[in-house]
DNA sequence: ATAAACCATCGATGATTGTCAATATACGCT
DNA sequence: AGCGTATATTGACAATCATCGATGGTTTAT
């Protein structure tokens, strides 16, 4: 007899993912973590210098990491005289809900 | 004068959140995703060679991929004659929207 | 027993990443 | 102009990662 299959053929996806990638990509290390959750937790913003005094990271690390951020677009920077501040994007829950969203249950249709 | 300080020092957080970093590295990549959406979206369970057929992949390539899945706990494997049968998490779902409302609003206590 | 199919593991390779010291740039103060 | 502080960038390095060919284990069919 011919081999069987293992099953009806289920569908893969086939859509690309890589954005949402990239977004989980930007939280997957946990110092950038703990710098969303300082944002998000606090109302309004804060100063570079408040993540390297905290941090157990080196001033030039703790840059690289908000630069990760600022590019996932997931938080935004504003320069004040010689001070730097950061803020969690308004939109960052709602985008990542929606990634979530897509992979689960399917993409939203516009 | 001397020199002011940038702010009112704002509380940056120092909870641990490797956990949460290590759930997200493993969806951050659009391989990866894809197959989690695949789980998502179909009832049941997905063999292994629907996944070799479907992506643009060679079968190392996708069975490295099932590993890290399956070891970060968001999926299941079953072993069923010569086939491997995926599975999505039953808490995938939930254990994913915890980690975001842990960095968002906060650990929820016990 | 043999063959064939499915899947996992191993080993290698090139790419990416997290980290830091050193340096550069931007700003405020004198 | 010159100095000191804050932040970003550069360059280097070790570690991790995604990918694939080759190989091995397991199961089914003959």
């Amino acid at each position: 007899m011919s081999i069987q299959r293992c099953c009806p053929p289920k569908r893969v996806i086939r859509t690309d993912y890589s954005e949402d990638a990239a977004f989980f990509q930007a939280l997957a290390d946990e110092h950038r973590l703990a710098i969303v959750a300082s944002l998000a937790q606090t109302d309004g913003e804060i100063c570079v210098c408040d993540f390297t005094d905290s941090l157990p990271l080196n001033q030039p690390t703790v840059s690289h990491h908000l630069r990760i951020l600022r590019e996932s677009g997931l938080v935004t920077s504003e320069r004040r005289g010689t001070w730097v501040y950061y803020s969690l994007a308004p939109d960052a829950k709602r985008r990542l809900q929606q990634s979530l969203r897509a992979i689960f249950e399917g993409r939203v249709l516009a």
